[in-house]
DNA sequence: CGCTCCTTTGGTACCGGTTACATAAACCGG
DNA sequence: CCGGTTTATGTAACCGGTACCAAAGGAGCG
């Protein structure tokens, strides 16, 4: 009895510095914190009139539930995560809204994280997996032990443009079907002699529309290259690129695994006097917002789509709904601009 | 006795289904929790061969701290939110971007939240401030009694590019400066009739940019417009206004709030056959990718270094290192391309 | 050899909620 | 008027860490 008195002393002590807890207004009411938990969550075995002392006790103490004490009590985050390279990209942002829509209405959280090539980019995730209940893992940011340890904690995760996993989730657009399109509309307007931009290794999803490439071009007969010229994923990248193009003799089209590789290749090209469509045509992919004023001709993805795929497939998995993986593919869109108008290069000069 | 064996029983019991804590790690390498915890922080007040030893016991269970368990000791979240209204225009998402790094190195992780003009986003608001130890708020997406709620509740808040609030640090552009070089050029270049496209009720960058425009132009002594053309932020606004603004007779020069009205009404304006910048003049305003390649006038605005100062205003608040509010005012910068080049309706036609 | 002082470690009361279980009050037919 | 439910509430043991305080063991010193 006595120790259990001075116990009460003491936590109303501490608690008259800190912030109003449940206990301050199960004591302002007159009720246990039971019932004020009870009220809290709308359970229907409060009285009415108690429930009104609790919401009045509430109310004057200005109360508010801690997210902490209750996400430890009921042993789950109600937030989700996302990763990726960085957001600086048009297409990241993109996703990520999308994701974020969908989990907002799904009332999760979400916690992003931009991993910008840091080497301790696996520390971070594994960080992260401990604050959320799902998480979602775009392309190239983190080893593939790190994700089966993530997963291997309990932690649901969904794939973004990444090879599937074990026991992970994913989606990601199409990639062949579109490059063939890519092609055969290249093929048409007359150009034979293509290039491909980017680097496989780096993403999946150009390994994927350099397959998808190099078969379309060995379907219709015409020289495929047997290498791509490498390159990153900014603008940058697409300009440096540019000189040793010329130098090795223009072909009739660059076909570029993104649309700021296309768009910075372009700019640098038009510096050194060659034009696009004219002496060059250009073809990117994503179709950012730049791409339109640009007047690129690209490959459409559905990239919010994605993120709120992503966040769906995560849902289902956090509450059970489903335990076999899923993969889903979107489907995209060739989006013809005049950066690959018909060929012209004799006309033009 | 009875009774606390009673209990070490149970507690085992459930944690055998549960996931691995600091008392199976305490258990497994003989020594109390308390050791453990002050192993995990690195103190150094363990001895090195019990450190050893727990460190083995930590490797051989695969255990993992909870992060809500720390957080609801420590009393700290170690996360920072941001609020924006949509992440869909490139400005927010270079914002987030920034904000995101900076919180990042200085060990906290990021929530996000998008308003979309949900009704419900004040709610949503504080629900986040529950998950975070500071917020940082974005324009128009709140209402100010909610943010002095959020303030009452302890948890820092910094606004960005919107009107101070008593006891909140703020971030934001100039606009003023910004809005009298915008107009000072074009005056240089000849021109005189100007519209302002933009609601200056939407955001306070919004009104300011308005207000600095026609001090400008009546310090020049030319004719002030006494109203805004109004519209959004998006494409599809520019767009919409394209009409009104044929039917009420060109202008020499619209200024745009933003970058994504002045694109959507350029395209809009050159579907009806009026040229840019032959037959009317346009600018926008923070310089987004799609800018550069439109070749439009605009004021370039550091957004990354916004989201980054945001970031460190709001830790020097959480750290205790600061009380007084801080209110940082970012510079800008003219970026002149051929959208607005000199007047020359006349040699046009 | 006894006595401080310092290093290491253990016990346990928190942080702020949720909820299983026990208990008490109210209601019901017989 | 009584035993059996049903309804409303209280008690306390969790969730998984942190850190204060006390205590044990060992070293240094007179």
């Amino acid at each position: 009895m006595d120790s259990a008195e001075q116990k009460g002393t003491q936590r109303r002590r501490t608690s008259s510095r800190a912030s109003v807890t449940i206990r301050d207004v199960a004591r302002h009411a007159g009720v246990s914190v039971a019932t004020v938990s009870r009220a809290l969550r709308g359970s229907d075995l409060v009285h009415p009139a108690t429930r009104e002392r609790v919401d009045a006790a509430i109310e004057e103490l200005r109360f508010t539930p801690s997210q902490l004490g209750r996400s430890l009590a009921e042993r789950r985050h109600a937030a989700n995560g996302i990763v990726f390279p960085d957001l600086s990209g048009p297409y990241y942002a993109e996703v990520v809204l999308g994701y974020e829509e969908v989990a907002a209405t799904l009332g999760r959280s979400v916690l992003i994280l931009s991993t910008h090539n840091r080497e301790s980019a696996d520390d971070m995730v594994l960080e992260l997996a401990g604050r959320v209940d799902g998480l979602a893992v775009f392309g190239r940011t983190v080893h593939d032990d790190v994700v089966a340890e993530i997963l291997q904690r309990g932690v649901p995760v969904v794939l973004m443009a990444r090879t599937e996993i074990e026991g992970a989730d994913s989606v990601r657009t199409e990639n062949v079907v579109a490059a063939t399109s890519v092609v055969d509309h290249l093929l048409a307007d007359g150009h034979r002699r293509m290039a491909f931009l980017g680097d496989p290794v780096e993403s999946t999803d150009v390994a994927e529309r350099w397959a998808g490439f190099r078969g379309a071009l060995a379907q219709a007969g015409v020289d495929v290259p047997d290498r791509t010229v490498l390159a990153g994923f900014k603008e940058d990248d697409g300009a440096r690129v540019a000189g040793a193009l010329i130098a090795d003799g223009l072909p009739d089209v660059v076909v570029c695994a993104n649309d700021e590789l296309a768009l910075g290749l372009t700019v640098a090209l038009a510096e050194e006097g060659i034009e696009v469509p004219g002496d060059v045509a250009v073809t990117g992919w994503d179709d950012v917002m730049a791409a339109r004023y640009a007047g690129l001709t690209t490959v459409r993805q559905p990239m919010r789509e994605m993120g709120g795929r992503a966040a769906q497939l995560l849902d289902a998995r956090i509450s059970g709904d489903r335990s076999e993986p899923r993969h889903d593919v979107l489907t995209t869109q060739l989006v013809v601009r005049r950066s690959c108008g018909p060929h012209s290069k004799e006309a033009h000069r």
